[in-house]
DNA sequence: AGTCGCGTGTGACATACATCACTAATTGTA
DNA sequence: TACAATTAGTGATGTATGTCACACGCGACT
């Protein structure tokens, strides 16, 4: 499992073993079941998650207890409500798992010790989070030039996978769309 | 001038004089008109610019000749089309003069010798880019749980100084509504 | 002073989508 | 095996918003 991260993080920028195992030293490694939370809504948010394997959803309860989903969280994807992490923050987002997932666990102090000891891990998590501005961003665009059916499309081709991993309520939820409007869709 | 990119950096990191010489050699002072491009869609993106003073719009032209607009950028604010600056591609989105401005303009190849040089640039990048992909998703939860009223008062509440500052059609196209609608809700 | 362009408001009508209600197939499980 | 829970399809109806059309005020420029 270990080569996991070692892999991932090695794809973007170059490591020595014992560079590694200082990194390595820094996570620690979790198993989580179906419908578990990585995150709770109004718990502080003390770790952001590397995901092995598996499938997590980053989700806002609405006032009207409707669930909506901001983002989809599969193998070799960050996840965290980021924005109460780098706060350190009550979270107004859950992290819960539709499938069975294996993920790396970074804490917060964990995070601020590893970029001051090791400076070039800044331009891995700077990549992984300029990846995460441009997706967000073209999720914008997609809503603001397209219709449901658009919508929905364009997910199925950018993830062929999740289509059939998970229920289509979920991706009525993601797409911003009813689930019988989703689901006249395909007729 | 100088000041402004100093206080801006020193926000965030820590700098010796020397530093930040060495620093704004990588960076060059433009001024432009309104209406003018800093970024036409189909061409090289070179630059990225932090907005001085001044106010930008960066827009998708969809293929109906319709604008969308995918971000303002004021005062303190990086902006570019990023995802084809980091992958030196031909823009997908003009970033364009609203209002009279200055910017800071720092080239793909000085991001890089800076970053490669000056390490803890790196710390100040990725602040930026995870404020950047914190309000993606803010803006993406807003497009899912809100209606136009709704989107309209979030969006005034965030930036009251806006609505003075640019035409009701432009926030209309930031919004994902048309021009009508938003004009009948203020009634 | 007059003309033009631009931003804005508003009525009439069209439509994409939400909501509610019901049915049925599938799956997990007592 | 049977029962509840989850997921999906579909008809009827309501509504928010888009589209088209026109009018008005206002600043820019000749």
């Amino acid at each position: 499992m270990k080569e996991k991260l070692k892999e991932h993080i090695e794809n973007l920028i170059a490591l020595t073993d014992d560079e590694f195992l200082h990194i390595l030293s820094h996570f620690s490694f979790e198993n989580y079941k179906k419908n578990d939370f990585l995150i709770q809504e109004g718990e502080q948010v003390k770790n952001c998650y590397l995901v092995v394997s598996g499938l997590l959803k980053l989700v806002y309860d609405d006032k009207n207890g409707k669930q909506h989903i901001v983002s989809f969280a599969m193998e070799d994807w960050w996840e965290s409500d980021f924005s109460a992490y780098f706060s350190q923050t009550k979270a107004k987002m859950s992290l819960q798992c539709i499938e069975d997932t294996i993920v790396f666990s970074l804490s917060f102090k964990n995070y601020q010790k590893l970029s001051a000891e090791l400076p070039k891990m800044n331009c891995f998590f700077l990549e992984k989070s300029n990846s995460g501005h441009i997706a967000s961003q073209n999720r914008i665009l997609s809503f603001l030039t397209s219709n449901a059916k658009e919508k929905y499309e364009q997910l199925l081709k950018q993830y062929p996978l999740l289509f059939q991993r998970v229920p289509k309520t979920l991706l009525a939820s993601y797409l911003g769309v009813s689930r019988e409007t989703l689901s006249r869709l395909s007729s």
